[in-house]
DNA sequence: ACTACTTATACTAATATTGAGCATAATACG
DNA sequence: CGTATTATGCTCAATATTAGTATAAGTAGT
C-alpha cells in the first residue's frame, strides 16, 4: 500500500461516553441529557458550555465529555475528572466497556468534520440525590429497551408486537439460506420457539431489530417531536447502541464479580440486594437460593442491626465484605 | 471548568495494536515484530515503510497499524485491512480488546508529540504457514511470561525465584496496613499459601511484578542488549502489557465461547483439541473428562474418518459444527 | 388477643454437574 | 506375542442447582 500518511490519514477527535448506572427505587436508571441537534454536533465542547434549550426538537443522550490529553494522564482519569466535576459525587466503579469509531456516528463528519472516536464506560455510582449536571435526568433503563424487562413475566410488547414483527421479516428474506440465517439469529436473541431467554444478550437483541427495521436508531435525523413508541425510546447518535453495551456486560459482569455492591448503600437487607440484582438482570430470582448463594459465596456479613420497615418480619441488615474484592475470585451473584 | 478546548486539546493519534495469536506445533504463538528505537517512534506510520535494521538495539514488539478515518468505515474495519495486507490471510476473529492511552506510553510525546492512543484487539488465526511481515516472527508467548505455564506443574521459576522475591516484597512494606495488602493481593494474583491459582488474572499478575519492581516494563530505555532474563522477556512501550490483556482475556473466553475452534485446522481429533485449550490456559486438563464435555456440548461432529498417526490407538476425526455458533450461547470449553 | 397477611429464614428432596479414576479397545513396535 | 501408547466407555462420589415445604417473626385490622 505504502499510502501517505498526510494524505489518508484524516483528522481524529476522541470523546468519552459515560453510561452512568444508578437504582433508584429499585429500579435501574441511566443518566440521561437532554440535548438539541445544535449542542449535540458540538458535542465535543464541554458540558457546561451548553446552553438550556428550547424543549421541542430535543435529543436524549449519553453524558459526553472530552479527553484533553495535556490535562489527563489516562483516558479513565480524564473521565472521572468531568463526571465528578458535574455530578458532584465519586464514582467508586469505573469500567470501559468499548471503543466507538464507525464512520458516520457523528453526522457531523459528513460535512468534513473530523471522525469522531469515542470511548464508552460503564460507572456505577449510588443512590446519593439529584446531579449538577444541566439538563441531566435519571431515566429508567427499560425505556429505551422495554422488551429486556421480564421481572412482570414475558413483556407483553414481546409477544404482541416484536415476535410477530420478527416472523414476519423472518418470512420476507430473500432466499431460503437467509431465511434460515434470520430465523436462528431470532431464535438466539429473542428465545423464539423454545429456546431459552439470554439476558446478556441486549446489544444482540437490539441489532437483529435495527436490521429488521423495527426499531429507530437516532433521534438526531427528526425534528421536532421526540421519537418514543412502544419499541422504546430513541437516542442520539449511537447512544443507544452504547448503552445496550453497557447493559449486556453489566449483566454478564454480576454473575461472576461482586460488582452490584457498588450500586447498593451501606446496608442492605438480603431481599433489597436481591431487588437490584432483579432489576439490572431484568428477571425474578429463587429467593431462598438466592440468599443461600450469596451466604455461601461470604460476599457480605451481618451488622448486627434489625431492618423492621419490611412489612413482615423483620430483616438482618447486612454490609458488603470489602474485603471480598481481593480475596477469592470468580464470586458474583450467578444465579442461572 | 470551560476551558478552552484549543489551549488543553492538544493532539491525539490513534493506532491499532494487534495481539495475533496462532497455535503451531501445540504451542501458542504470537506473531512479534522486531524493532529498533527509531522505527518504533516512527510506528503509526505504515509497517511497510520500516527499513531492515541492524541487529543491536532491537525491541520486539505487537504489530501495530494506523487508522485512516478517510479510508475505514470502521475501527476494525482499519485492523483487518493491514493486518490482512500483511499477512496474506485471512483472520477470522477479531475482537476489540482494550483502548490503551496512558500518557508516556510513547516516549516521542515527552518531545512534545501527539498523545498515542492505541485500540488493542485481538486476532485468532489458524497456523497456516510463514507470514509476509517483514522481520515479524511468531513466539511463544510464555516467553514474555514463564510464570502462567503450568503444563509442566508448577514453573520452577515462581517457586525458586518470583515467590521469595514477592515475599521480600511483602516485608518491605512501609506499614501493617500496605502489607497486609500486599499480601493479599499476592495471595489472589500468585496463589500463595494455598490459594487456588486462577488462570485469567495474567495482566493482574503482570501489574503486580511491576509494581514491585520486578520485571522490566519496556525495553525501548535501553541500547544494545535485548531484555530478556529468567523472568521473561521484555516488549516495547506498553507492548507486554497489551499481550497480557489479550491472554487474560483469551483464557476467560474460551471458558465460555467456542473460540478456540478458530485456531484449529479444520479436522482434528479431540486430543488435539485438549492440547490447545491447555496450551492457552497453561494447565493441564482430565482427558476424559474433556471428551465428555466437548461432546455433551454438542461443539464437534465426526467426519467418520480416522487419524492413525497418534502413535497409540487411532482416533476419531472430528470437525467444528459451526452452526453451534448460532445455536446455543454460553458454551465453551470450561472445565474449572 | 386473635386473625390474616407479609416477609424472613431454615431445611429438604430430586436432579444435574463435576472431579477422579478404572477398565477396555485398538493401534505400533520390537 | 508382549509391551507401550493412545482412544474411548463407564462408574462413583462429591458438589451444586432447582424447586419446593415448613416455620418464624413481625404488621395491620377487628
Amino acid at each position: 500500500m505504502n499510502v501517505n500518511a498526510e494524505s489518508t490519514n484524516g483528522q481524529v477527535v476522541i470523546g468519552l461516553n459515560a453510561v452512568i448506572v444508578a437504582i433508584i427505587e429499585e429500579q435501574p436508571k441511566v443518566l440521561v441529557v437532554q440535548h438539541t441537534s445544535e449542542t449535540l454536533t458540538a458535542q465535543h465542547e464541554t458540558l457546561t458550555e451548553r446552553t438550556a434549550l428550547p424543549h421541542d426538537n430535543r435529543h436524549e443522550a449519553l453524558p459526553f465529555g472530552p479527553f484533553y490529553p495535556l490535562k489527563h494522564r489516562t483516558l479513565e482519569a480524564g473521565l472521572r475528572s468531568w463526571v465528578e466535576e458535574q455530578t458532584d459525587h465519586d464514582i467508586g466503579y469505573v469500567e470501559q466497556l468499548y471503543t466507538f469509531g464507525n464512520e458516520g456516528r457523528d453526522p457531523r463528519e459528513e460535512a468534513g468534520g473530523a471522525r469522531l472516536v469515542s470511548v464508552g464506560y460503564l460507572a456505577l455510582v449510588q443512590d446519593t440525590g439529584p446531579t449538577a449536571i444541566e439538563n441531566a435526568v435519571w431515566q429508567d433503563w427499560y425505556r429505551f429497551f422495554p422488551w429486556e424487562d421480564w421481572r412482570d413475566g414475558s413483556p407483553i410488547i414481546l409477544e404482541s408486537d416484536i415476535i410477530p414483527a420478527l416472523r414476519q421479516w423472518i418470512a420476507d428474506a430473500e432466499n431460503n439460506d437467509e431465511q434460515k440465517d434470520r430465523y436462528e439469529r431470532a431464535c438466539i436473541t429473542f428465545g423464539l420457539d423454545d429456546t431459552p431467554w439470554n439476558d446478556e444478550l441486549v446489544l444482540e437483541r437490539y441489532e437483529l431489530l435495527y436490521e429488521a427495521s423495527l426499531v429507530t436508531e437516532r433521534q438526531d435525523n427528526l425534528n421536532g417531536e421526540e421519537i418514543s413508541d412502544h419499541r422504546g425510546t430513541a437516542m442520539a447518535l449511537d447512544h443507544r447502541r452504547i448503552l445496550a453495551t453497557a447493559i449486556g456486560r453489566l449483566r454478564g459482569k454480576i454473575k461472576y464479580r461482586p460488582v452490584v455492591f457498588e450500586l447498593m448503600p451501606p446496608t442492605f437487607t438480603l431481599l433489597q440486594l436481591q431487588k437490584v440484582v432483579e432489576a439490572l438482570s431484568g428477571s425474578l430470582l429463587h429467593k431462598q437460593n438466592f440468599r443461600r448463594l450469596i451466604e455461601k459465596k461470604g460476599l457480605v456479613e451481618a451488622t448486627g442491626k434489625i431492618e423492621s420497615q419490611t412489612g413482615g418480619r423483620p430483616a438482618s441488615q447486612f454490609r458488603f465484605r470489602r474485603e471480598v474484592l481481593m480475596e477469592r475470585q470468580a464470586l458474583g451473584v450467578r444465579q442461572n
